[in-house]
DNA sequence: CTCTGCATAGACAACGTTGTCAACGACGGG
DNA sequence: CCCGTCGTTGACAACGTTGTCTATGCAGAG
């Protein structure tokens, strides 16, 4: 600290550019040892009064080290990129969160581009291309590539000159190593919960059965009913389209099909858009949530589940710490670990509300 | 292009890098050449071969220039940073989508930092300083601050050091120029419509009276009521907690207070998720919406306002735009103009939907 | 009183650019 | 044939670090 000028005053007067070599001036030492004290380096030996008074001269000039210079010298930066449809699309903003605390704990900084991969291939194919171009000419070491819903990818070819990790998405040419959800754990414990209070016979609305998600989660919904000895009635699972509207026309259709007798009396919804649907329809017909029919959703849509009357019951997509990992594994590659394809499973916890 | 082989292979060839000289050798012309015709000064002349021999070169061996040596070089960075607690607390993200896009036009990158201001003073007041402190080690051409809500702030010295435009938020000290909403405009707006549709006895939940949001907001419809040659009754204002419930209940109360026939015939609700509550309050009793009360919300909170039954008639608020205008005056301020405390005004546009 | 080792200094070469300059060969016009 | 211009070159000094190496002053041990 300077003794009396307040730190304010002294980044006021300076102007541009303190260097080091003006730190070793001002604390009459050598550059080297300014060096050595601010990069701690441990073969130095440097009294413990220099250091005091080096560590002064900083804060007394309000010296910052220049980042560019600093990776230019020692062939290292601290950046790592995301390169993501998230900021075009921001439905999975966790993920960035995630990925930047972390990061941020790290002492590292992330560079976030855009990307409008939207549908593999469309006319903006070139944007990401041109983010990841951008991202590696500011030298970063090592990139994340985030998807807004969980799906197979294909990653420019760019990406794969420095270690690169995939999150809620993965590589459809298997090289890449890569984060998901684990969605078959996620119908699971849905459908376990269903049962738990109760519940045999169980609809499911479907998403559209092709992607990832709804393979996964209908498959954890067929062993939790195979471990209550029970099967999952082909009849019972409608596909719709991933909106509330979608959802509404499928709990229509199941919900019309039966008899009362034979209804179902819980509604496994693949996502909580749909099961918003599903809540119009099941009242429109008069009956209660969860008396009637238990509903529970996927993917905990926090303005959605947890606004609803009755709130939603749901099945939480790990965005956060998706990203969190994310970064963590690059970490581990950027030090060196081999690249493997790896495809990393993060739980989706069951967040009970009041709709079952 | 190189003729024949193909982008992918010779990038993979690429060892670490390829510099300006590699470019300049496989050329077969002078760095000081490559260096022109990459920055294409003007005041070069460099013959239409010359130039496209080297382009092909940077095409064949990969060549990227390194940003950091070239920051270190001009003394300039492409770079400008945005600190915000939307990475914490993500409910504006728009801002950053919309400053990111604005910067990516500009060939600029956009270096985001979290922080914690949450509320001014607390326990982190650290993170938001090292933040800007990281930032500025970077050498970033300016700052961005920005909020997720509408008020003032205090920003710290540093930040003062780099032009600086506030987002959504405008400095306590009155130095810093800012972005914000015309909440006043958007109020105005509002209650003209109800008024249009024959409304005349209009009830307004309020928010907190004191945030600048609440103030702009009930002056607009003041404003409004004016220009019909009304008044806005303090009776018919009551405020609350900013949710769904806060909003339920201050609806409930302005419903309750009054007979039929002196009771308001629409709700000004200067929130979304209030309008989600008083949707409720009105259905309980009874009552239809847009038939005997007509309802209009604030905010365009996306999930809300478009899912509701019916869908929610909602003032937006314009996070997008701000973000991309904070870019474009942040980059104003770096190309020299002087800095003042100005306040820019964004408007905040009628969503007409089904609710009045 | 010399030897050893510690704390520091000073020099210098990288790192990959930008930017400025002086200079050169070739070519065309007068 | 000389001169000016055009297209280009090569040299060099920045930019602010890191990293490595040799030198040096000084204290304490032998």
């Amino acid at each position: 600290m300077a003794k009396s000028t307040t730190p304010t005053k002294a980044a006021a007067v300076r102007q541009r550019g303190v260097t080091m070599s003006d730190v070793a001036k001002y604390a009459g030492v050598s550059r080297t040892a300014v060096s050595f004290v601010l990069s701690n380096r441990e073969n130095a030996s440097i009294s413990e009064e220099t250091r005091t008074r080096i560590n002064d001269a900083v804060q007394a000039l309000g010296y910052r080290p220049n980042a560019g210079a600093r990776a230019l010298a020692s062939q290292r930066s601290d950046w790592y990129g995301i390169v993501t449809e998230i900021v075009t699309a921001p439905f999975a903003v966790d993920i960035i969160k995630g990925a930047q605390d972390q990061a941020w704990l790290d002492r590292r900084f992330l560079l976030i581009a855009p990307s409008d991969q939207a549908d593999a291939v469309g006319p903006n194919q070139g944007l990401e291309d041109a983010a990841i171009e951008k991202l590696l000419e500011q030298r970063v070491e090592g990139l994340l590539y985030a998807a807004t819903y969980h799906r197979a990818v294909h990653v420019p070819e760019s990406a794969h000159e420095v270690p690169t990790v995939l999150i809620n998405c993965f590589d459809a040419d298997g090289k890449l190593p890569s984060i998901v959800p684990d969605e078959r754990a996620g119908g699971r414990i849905a459908v376990e919960r269903l049962l738990q209070a109760g519940h045999s016979r169980i609809g499911v609305i479907n998403l559209d059965p092709h992607i990832p998600a709804a393979v996964g989660r209908l498959k954890g919904a067929r062993e939790a009913l195979a471990g209550a000895g029970l099967e999952l009635d082909p009849e019972l699972v409608v596909s719709g389209h991933a909106t509330a509207d979608g959802g509404y026309e499928a709990a229509c259709e199941i919900l019309d099909r039966y008899p009362k007798q034979d209804r179902p009396t819980a509604l496994f919804c693949l996502n909580d858009r749909m099961a918003m649907g599903a809540y119009d329809a099941i009242k429109e017909r008069g009956l209660t949530i969860p008396g009637d029919i238990a509903v529970i959703g996927f993917d905990n849509q926090e303005l959605i589940a947890a606004y609803l009357r009755p709130k939603l019951t749901t099945v939480a997509l790990p965005f956060e710490k998706m990203g969190a990992l994310g970064v963590q594994t690059l970490a581990a590659l950027t030090a060196g670990q081999p690249i493997t394809a790896d495809q990393q499973l993060v739980d989706c916890p069951l967040l009970e509300r009041s709709s079952v």
